[in-house]
DNA sequence: TATAGCTCATGCCAAAATGGAATTAGCTGG
DNA sequence: CCAGCTAATTCCATTTTGGCATGAGCTATA
């Protein structure tokens, strides 16, 4: 057996966690895979997976290898695939990750509109607000809102979003209008929830620019949450463009203080910088920037 | 023969444009060479290269083959050391690119430095002004200096070089001295060719700031050759302190309006984002980033 | 606690592949 | 036009490969 051929189906025994469940997927006996993991852990002179008979367990230099064994057989299909011309055709797995609001709204539909344009490619979109995960988790793009951007990899900023303050006519004819900045300070102020628990908010206007000290005492996690409640008239509050312009496009919400500016939200493509981007990976950083732009609340960047 | 292993005699045989040199170099025989390569392309389906029987030529998926091949190699290395616990030594092959005139006053005795801590690394310093180069060519990390990043990589910003108006003391007895913005008119002023042919300079104090228009005879696209001319008292003229630095302090030039900013360049380091990155890669650039914070002139940035 | 049912390792053997020597065939430059 | 390269082909001994049968060990269940 082919050493790519044994790495594949070391990676295999790894994901499986088991010879003879790898043996029978790889279409081999079950022997061939022990003698496979044999002459591996001899070439390499490491063991790599600890077995005792009836379990299977990895050892950390068996993880790391696993690791850029992983990296390696994506890039020798991707070099196989290209010189075979079947490149042109973007196919296979694409991974993007993206925060939970904005996945919801917007990248879902995207994706299909990828794959409806490319029925030969497959997406896994993995809806995360966590700020680790970034691109070692092994997406291949990931789109971050703000400015904190995971190191050692490319942004790309593809808009910029505005925020908006809004709330809905209901509750605006219930609690009362808001005319000025301090008018603010009197409403129930619904926020995100687990970023700066700081109450304050900034606006500006020309060359002025006043801070204003907001009380609430509800906030959620979750941006189609949020959205929900400023449309179900709980209170009042500060929104991404992207999460809000729909609504107040329609009348179901009422954008405050419109002649205010708040601090505005950057959209950034990520991505790892390969040598040999893969097809699949650098049509779809194409399609994603060039559609996002397009996504109602944005604005054009560069 | 291996896939990996007829990919490696592949790999060489592009480079060495001859099957039996690299017969002869792999230490097998000329006929095994040419069936490596016959089922490469079987299994492929594509032409590598083609061969009239005393001329070896690559073909363009053959080009990109080995492109691919060459990369998917070094991976393979990577993780064989690594397994093997060699990757802790900091040992392979490390490419670094660096304008000229930045690598030969700094960078050259960095990579030196570097290699008396690691001696197991390779270094192959790349000197150029070019501006196309960037990481596609196959360098692991770049130093590169002002605004103009190249898209798609990782820059890192390490430090500031402060931009300084320099003349030798012989030039300002010579011509006379300059107190004001406006006597550099009336000055011979060297610069470096190639960039704006803008003969424009800014200089700002405070909230003040103007522009002055000067003019020379003499440009060169070369930093120690305008270095030299400073000392030689061809002109006046602005450098990046790390360019003139260390001649201002020994006094073989004088900083001159030396309570005016200039526009200050900063100094990226550029690199490739991999999931993987090879520990000597690592290890390079964090050598490099402290270090090069060090270098005279530099204000050290984040 | 005994046993059934799973696990992975090993020895053996037939079949397949590999790789080298010798040879053939084809350019190329002096 | 021939000497001296080049790569392709054929043939064969050798090695490698991979499956089968088997053995040994863990685990869950009755």
């Amino acid at each position: 057996m082919d050493i790519i051929e044994r790495m594949r189906v070391f990676s295999r025994v790894v994901e499986l966690g088991s010879f003879s469940a790898a043996a029978r997927e790889s279409r081999v006996s079950q022997p061939t895979v022990s003698k496979s993991i044999a002459s591996l852990e001899k070439q390499l002179g490491v063991r790599l997976l600890d077995r005792s008979t009836s379990r299977v367990v990895i050892t950390g230099e068996g993880k790391r290898f696993y690791e850029r064994t992983r990296y390696i057989l994506e890039e020798y299909v991707d070099a196989v695939a290209e010189a075979r011309g079947q490149s042109l055709r973007v196919s296979g797995k694409l991974r993007i990750s993206a925060p939970v609001g904005f996945g919801e709204l917007w990248l879902n539909r995207l994706c299909v509109d990828f794959l409806r344009l490319y029925p030969e490619a497959e997406v896994e979109l993995l809806l995360t607000d966590r700020y680790i995960d970034l691109i070692e988790e092994g997406a291949d793009i990931a789109v971050r809102l703000g400015d904190y951007l995971p190191p050692n990899v490319v942004a790309r900023k593809i808009a910029t979003s505005p925020r908006v303050l809004v709330a809905s006519p209901a509750y605006l004819s219930r609690e009362g209008s808001i005319e000025r900045p301090s008018d603010l300070t009197s409403h129930r102020y619904l926020r995100f929830a687990g970023l700066s628990a700081d109450p304050v908010i900034f606006l500006s206007r020309d060359a002025q620019a006043v801070s204003v000290v907001v009380a609430g005492n509800y906030s959620v996690n979750n941006s189609l949450a949020l959205r929900q409640c400023f449309v179900d008239g709980i209170g009042v509050g500060s929104a991404p463009a992207w999460l809000v312009g729909d609504l107040v496009d329609s009348g179901q919400l009422v954008q405050l203080l419109s002649d205010w500016d708040m601090p505005s939200q950057d959209v950034h493509l990520v991505y790892v910088s390969r040598r040999l981007q893969p097809e699949r990976v650098k049509t779809c950083i194409s399609f994603l920037s060039e559609h996002i732009k397009r996504i109602h609340g944005l604005q054009i960047s560069d």
